[in-house]
RNA sequence: GGUUCCGUAGCUCAGCUGGAUAGAGCAACAGCCUUCUAAGCUGUGGGUCACGCGUUCGAAUCGCGUCGGAAUCACCA
């Protein structure tokens, strides 16, 4: 049980006792005290005024002075015209810190069992991922470890989208003008050239329009299944996919189940005749069958072209039945740009119509897109930031900043270069994930991100002072250990305080799929604790139990940072 | 035009299930390394929470409207 609930429980037996009157818990408004007053928890009293029929202060007081004297967990009181601040005693606090640290798996929530499947990063193979790539699998990624964290069992997929007029657009590019070009013989990598292939052709396309008419020759031959074509796009999505490993391998991504569109783009015409057969699609004249959504507020939308092959919501259709299906799942969530949000509206409601169940548990985790000073990345005049580009420029303004600093000297080449790579790399998702997944963000390529301040490195960092701390007392044959009743400072329970709530957090960032809760929430404890630091000699305590308690607190808070940021895939490292 | 989302300090962002004097970081300025890692800490300046009306004891937060911005409404994916 959380304090606010324990105090707002007992605020109901206060009201009841003095009062004579029953009031539901939900009537308890109890927040964290500002830090301007005195106090732990404040309870507002203005909702209950209508009841005691008294004014805020007198009300306040009352409370007050019936939970000191009922509650040896609360130490003290004052009222400040409708605020009912109360402290929790020492007791309170020294207890929930042995808790915490009797908790092996603390921050990790009791199981939902609940399936949740999470489909993220979904890229096109006719061209290298981008920073706005980047974001949907960080979000994809930590999301999902988000949901473990808060006790589901989650499979992380993707839909690789690797056929289509795009993928040919590239295959004829590389025919015509590359002249047999490997990513062996030009010593770049497959993305990258699939993708240099593709901004070639937009030049042909430019120079002579009628290309077009021989791509598309090209997909009827794909869709026929044409020897020299299949094996010419199987070779060039292999160079993609290799490409591919090494970024996702880079951001630290992987997948518990890679679904291909060239296998799946079929799906869901069955859906579609039962939905003619149900009666809620229609069939026009020419042939094509459509859902009519009007009622619903929206428009008709398409299910099956007059020719009668597929769009793309058919076949989101037939994966979304396919996958509930085959992996039971409870509820699925789909990592998407907010482009696409009517996409998923109509989704879900056809999905609907169809008379899923299931319908109501597709949630579309829609973020903001990626934005440059000059507004939206654009392929065609250059401005995307390339994510191989960004991983590495991070990696070297890490490598300059540590190197500046000059505090690596003990450590090997190999120890350094994992160092490098774990500060550039959590300085990139911190900056991206700490931001509301549902806005749009701005990047801006001019000004590195920053290593000061709110940052991932200056997370990082605190972890390494702490372990710094905990090496040295270690060498000194010290360990942390917890003295039941020992007094507590008051910026050591602040610790305890921010400590406390990481469960809650959790709870919080997983109902609304924001892990940007769990970073700021890091950031605070990290604050707290540089504070801390500054004001306190830890390893220079002269009484051994006070000495050891603070150890354990600073051991049990890099033990919740790593938790945290471990669900937004940072490390965090032991020296910096 | 319809629908949806957004508008908080010079910049990037928190806060939004209504609560006390709206918070951080960056940038600027002033301090703190003979003291456990200065990627840190302390302080100063910086706000009509786009605007208006309403609901309420109380609104950045909820409702309606206005202005400004974005996305989307394909027999594209």
């Amino acid at each position: 049980m959380t304090p606010e609930k324990f105090i707002a429980s007992k605020a109901v037996e206060a009201v009841k006792a003095i009062y004579g009157a029953e009031l539901p818990e939900s009537m308890m408004q109890v927040g964290v005290t500002r830090k301007e007053f005195e106090g732990d928890y404040t309870l507002v009293v203005f909702p209950l005024l209508k009841t005691t029929h008294a004014a805020p202060a007198a009300t306040g007081t009352a409370i007050g002075e019936w939970l000191t004297a009922n509650c040896p967990e609360i130490s003290s009181f004052n009222a400040v015209q409708g605020f009912l601040n109360l402290s929790l005693s020492n007791l309170f606090w020294s207890e929930t810190f042995e808790g915490i640290t009797a908790d092996k798996d603390f921050g990790q929530l009791a199981p939902t069992g609940r399936r949740v499947m999470v489909e993220f990063s979904s890229p096109n193979t006719n061209k290298p991922l981008h920073l706005g790539h980047v974001r949907n699998n960080l979000l994809g990624s930590s999301v999902s470890d988000l949901l473990k964290a808060a006790g589901n069992e989650v499979i992380k997929t993707t839909l690789v989208n690797d056929r289509g007029v795009h993928i040919c657009k590239s295959m004829y590019a590389w025919q015509k003008r590359f002249d047999g070009a490997t990513p062996e013989s030009t010593g770049k990598k497959g993305d990258h050239l699939v993708g240099d292939c593709y901004v070639e052709f937009a030049k042909m396309e430019k120079e002579n329009p009628a290309v077009l008419d021989d791509v598309h020759e090209m997909l009827v031959k794909w869709e026929q299944g044409d020897p020299e074509v299949r094996s010419l796009w199987q070779m060039m999505n292999q160079w993609v996919f290799d490409g591919f490993d090494q970024t996702y391998k880079a951001l630290g991504i992987t997948f518990d189940k890679t679904y291909y569109e060239h296998d799946t783009y079929l799906l869901g015409k069955e859906l579609v005749q039962k939905g003619l057969d149900m009666g809620v699609f229609v069939k026009d004249p020419d042939g094509s069958v459509w859902c009519d959504l009007t009622a619903d507020g929206l428009d008709r939308k398409l299910l099956l072209r007059s020719d009668g092959t597929s769009v793309y919501m058919t076949q989101d259709l037939g994966t979304a039945e396919r996958r509930f299906a085959e992996y039971k799942l409870d509820s699925h969530i789909y990592v998407v740009g907010d482009e696409q949000n009517y996409h998923f509206q109509v989704l879900k409601l056809v999905l609907a119509k169809l008379g899923f169940e299931w319908a109501s548990q597709i949630y579309h985790l829609s973020y903001g897109m990626v934005e440059l000073p000059e507004g939206k990345m654009k392929s065609r005049e250059g401005t995307v930031v390339d994510a191989d580009d960004l991983i590495r420029k991070m990696y070297e303004e890490a490598k300059a900043t540590s190197e500046e600093s000059g505090k690596l000297a003990e450590l090997s080449e190999e120890e350094k270069d994992r160092l490098y790579h774990m500060i550039g790399l959590g300085a990139l998702k911190y900056f991206i994930l700490k931001v509301d997944p549902r806005k749009k963000m701005l990047f801006n390529p001019k000004e590195s991100i920053d290593f000061n301040g709110n940052t991932g490195p200056f997370i990082q960092y605190t972890h390494a002072r702490i372990c710094s701390i905990l090496r040295k007392a270690a060498a000194q044959g010290l360990e942390g250990c917890l003295k039941p009743g020992l007094e507590l400072s008051p910026k050591e329970i602040r610790l305890v305080k921010i400590i406390n709530i990481y469960p809650q957090k959790v709870a919080e960032a997983a109902e609304a799929f924001s892990p940007a809760l769990i970073a700021n929430y890091a950031y605070d404890l990290a604050k707290e604790f540089n504070q801390y630091y500054h004001e306190t000699q830890i390893l220079k305590e002269p009484d051994q139990d006070v000495l050891r308690m603070r150890l354990m607190l600073i051991s049990t808070l890099a033990s919740v940072l790593r938790k945290a940021m471990g669900i937004l895939g940072i490390e965090l490292p032991e020296r910096m």
